[in-house]
RNA sequence: GGGCGAAUACCAGAGUGGCCAAAUGGGGCAGACUGUAAAUCUGCUGUCUUACGACUUCGGUGGUUCGAAUCCAUCUUCGCCCA
C-alpha cells in the first residue's frame, strides 16, 4: 500500500492525498461506508459503485468470523469474492465489539474471551488472531486488536487499557509480519491510538504506534462518550506525532461536522455507521442540515429531498413521499435514505478535497460546519 | 312482542366499589443513534403551555355509597337468540 500527499493546505493541517492498493485507489480524505456483516445495508453493490461511488468499504472481524465463519470466506476467496466488491476494504479487528459487547467478554492478558450474541458460544480472540481471521477475509487493511476504552474512563484505568493494547499491538505487528496474505495481494496492518482523553497517555500511545512504520495510523477510542471538544483536542494531540507522510485513521467518526474538523486537523480517513444507521432511522443529512423525515412538517413538502443533492434520490423523490414511506414502514424508505445519506458524506469528504487543492479549505469548512449542523 | 349481551381515551381492548386519568397493543407526535447485537431504542399521547398540582372523564339521566368506569333504576344505540 501507498501513500501519496497531493496537496496540503497552508492553513491547517488538512491535506489531499491517494492511497494505492491491490483493488484500487482511494483519494483522501475519505469516508468509508460500513457494511460490518459483509454487505453496506440496505444497498446494492451496483449502487455503492455507481451512485455513492464508494472507493472503500469496511467488513468486521467479529461479525463475519462469527457467521458466516471461515471456513465459507475462505472457499469464496475471502470476502472479495463472497460478496463481490471488487474495490479495496477495511477490517476492523473487533476491538469495537470489546467495547459495544461488554456484557458478554472478559478481557485477559492473552486477549479478549466473549460470548456471540447469536448463540451465546465461547471464543476467543487474540491480537494473533485477528490478524488470521483478517488474512482469510481478505481485507486491503487490517487492524490490530485493541480495547476500545468508553469516553468516560478514568485515567487509571485508561493507562492500564492503553498499556495492554500497546502489549496486544506489538504482538500482532510482530504476527503480522511473520505471516503471509491469502489470496496473493498485499495487506497492510493499521495500528490503533487509544490513551481515552488523556493526552499524555495519548502521546505516549502515538510515539509507540508511530515508531513501527506501519503503512498507516489509526486513531481509536474517540466519539465513545467523551465530549466533542476532547475529541477535537485529542485529533490535535495524536496527529503531532503520527507521520505525516502515513495515513490517518479515524475510526468510527462521525457526524458531517466531525468530519470536517477530523479533516481540518489532518485525518485522511473516517467510518462511521451514522449515515446508514441514522438514515434507516429516518435521518438525513444534507449541506443545508438535518433532516427528521418522519416529523410531520415533511407531510405535504412536495419538493425534492435534496434539491442539487448528490445522489439521484434527491431529485427523484419528493420529502413528503420520503416521510410517508418512513411513516409506512416501507423498506424504501431505509433504501432511499441510506443511499442518501453515503452519497451525501462521499461528497462532503470529496468536495472538502477538492477545498484542499485549490487552497480555500479554511472558509469553506467554516461555513459547511455551520450548515451541516442546522437543524431543519 | 319477548329474552340475553354489549357500550371505556384517535382505534382496538383490559379494568367489575377506593391502589384509576384508567393496563396492553396499534396509531399519532417528538427525541436519541458516532470502528452496527440497532428496519432499533426512549419519552409524550383527556384539559390546564412545563412540573408540583388542579380540573373534567369510562353511552345519557337519575340514584345508592364516605367513595362509582365498576352497584341500582331508567333511557338510547348496537349485536345475538326466541316468536
Amino acid at each position: 500500500m501507498e501513500f501519496e500527499i497531493v496537496s496540503s493546505d497552508i492553513c491547517s493541517n488538512a491535506r489531499a492525498g491517494v492511497i494505492t492498493t491491490a483493488h484500487g485507489s482511494i483519494e483522501t480524505p475519505i469516508f468509508m461506508p460500513v457494511g460490518t456483516a459483509g454487505s453496506v445495508k440496505c444497498l446494492h453493490r451496483r449502487e455503492l459503485e455507481e451512485d455513492i461511488n464508494a472507493d472503500i468499504i469496511l467488513g468486521n472481524t467479529y461479525h463475519l468470523y462469527l457467521r458466516p465463519g471461515l471456513e465459507i470466506l475462505e472457499g469464496a476467496g475471502g470476502l472479495h469474492g463472497f460478496s463481490g466488491w471488487k474495490r479495496p476494504m477495511l477490517t476492523d479487528s473487533g476491538g469495537f465489539q470489546v467495547f459495544s459487547l461488554s456484557d458478554n467478554r472478559k478481557l485477559k492478558e492473552e486477549g479478549v474471551y466473549f460470548r456471540s450474541h447469536i448463540d451465546g458460544s465461547k471464543h476467543l480472540f487474540t491480537p494473533e488472531n485477528v490478524v488470521d481471521i483478517q488474512r482469510v477475509i481478505g481485507a486491503d487493511i487490517i487492524m490490530a486488536l485493541d480495547e476500545c476504552t468508553p469516553g468516560d474512563a478514568d485515567y487509571d484505568y485508561a493507562k492500564k487499557s492503553m498499556e495492554m493494547t500497546l502489549r496486544w499491538l506489538k504482538r500482532g505487528w510482530t504476527y503480522f509480519n511473520d505471516t503471509l496474505p491469502k489470496y496473493g495481494y498485499p495487506q497492510s496492518f493499521f495500528p490503533i491510538v487509544q490513551g481515552c482523553v488523556y493526552p499524555d497517555l495519548r502521546r505516549r500511545s502515538s510515539e509507540e504506534v508511530a515508531a513501527l512504520g506501519a503503512d498507516g495510523n489509526a486513531i481509536g477510542g474517540l466519539a465513545v462518550g467523551e465530549p466533542v471538544d476532547k475529541m477535537y483536542e485529542m485529533i490535535e494531540v495524536v496527529n503531532e506525532i503520527l507521520p505525516r507522510d502515513k495515513p490517518r485513521y479515524l475510526m468510527g467518526v462521525g457526524t458531517p461536522a466531525n468530519l470536517l474538523e477530523g479533516i481540518e486537523r489532518g485525518v485522511d480517513m473516517f467510518d462511521c455507521v451514522m449515515p446508514t444507521r441514522n438514515g434507516r432511522n429516518g435521518m438525513l443529512f444534507t449541506r443545508n442540515g438535518i433532516m427528521n423525515m418522519r416529523n410531520k412538517k415533511w407531510a405535504n413538502d412536495y419538493s425534492p429531498v435534496e434539491e442539487g443533492g448528490a445522489s439521484f434520490v434527491d431529485s427523484q423523490y419528493s420529502r413528503a413521499y420520503l416521510r410517508h414511506l418512513f411513516i409506512s414502514n416501507e423498506f424504501l424508505a431505509m433504501q432511499i435514505a441510506s443511499l442518501h445519506n453515503l452519497a451525501f458524506y462521499l461528497w462532503l469528504v470529496r468536495k472538502a478535497r477538492r477545498e484542499i487543492i485549490s487552497g480555500n479549505f479554511k472558509p469553506w469548512k467554516d461555513e459547511m460546519v455551520k450548515r451541516v449542523t442546522t437543524r431543519l
